[in-house]
DNA sequence: ATTGTTTACCGTAAAATTACGATAAACGGA
DNA sequence: TCCGTTTATCGTAATTTTACGGTAAACAAT
């Protein structure tokens, strides 16, 4: 270690946080710090319980693609799908969501 | 549109935002949502006005590739450098770091 | 002036991400 | 049963990210 010449600051934020607790933070930052997962998820706020192909519809990018962005968001556990029919509904996870509010209102 | 079988339920955040605003927004979370950038960042709150040196001790992986994410880490707003001498000064981008906390906090 | 230290940047290789068309599975309706 | 709809997955191309060694610039110290 070096350099400490100024007097040090108390931290803005503890970032207390490590393991799996960690990873899955960094999991859910990732995948939402993509423009297009984000409009996703912005869509699924306002169209909670719609289906891929009104995504599809909304955004500027290929059905396949758009499927694969809805399985890193899946995967992430910002979103989760329900079945109906030949459709998946789509909508938010709010329990993976609070979870993200209430870690991110803890280390920041 | 189609599918709305179910009632609506109040979403769980608003995420309103758009705009500038917005791409800052998935930037800062881009840049975080990477095991190694967050690790940095993690130990710029213990570690405040460290040089490059100590981070690259700190971590698994050769200089230039922290040097690069430190860059990453810089451009969008998490951390700021101050060169004094031959070596950098890093630490957390305080002003940012509570836009970041402000706008989290109004969206989710 | 020479030497050593520190770090950003260059060039590049490897890996991951993003994107697309094609397709098959699953289902509903005629 | 046959046809149309919907969507996940496959294969693949293009782009971006991540990683490294090498190097030059900038500075401190001798």
């Amino acid at each position: 270690m070096a350099s400490n010449k100024a007097a040090i600051p108390p931290a803005c934020c503890t970032l207390n946080i490590s393991g799996n607790k960690q990873d899955r933070l960094v999991s859910m930052l990732k995948a939402l710090g993509n423009p297009i997962r984000f409009e996703i998820i912005k869509f699924l706020v306002t169209h909670p319980g719609c289906i891929t192909g009104d995504i599809v519809e909304y955004l500027p990018i290929a059905q396949a693609t758009v499927s694969q962005h809805l399985k890193v968001l899946k995967d992430a556990g910002w979103i989760s799908g329900i079945i109906e029919g030949t459709a998946t509904c789509y909508q938010l996870d709010e329990k993976n969501i609070e979870w993200f509010r209430s870690v991110v209102g803890e280390i920041f």
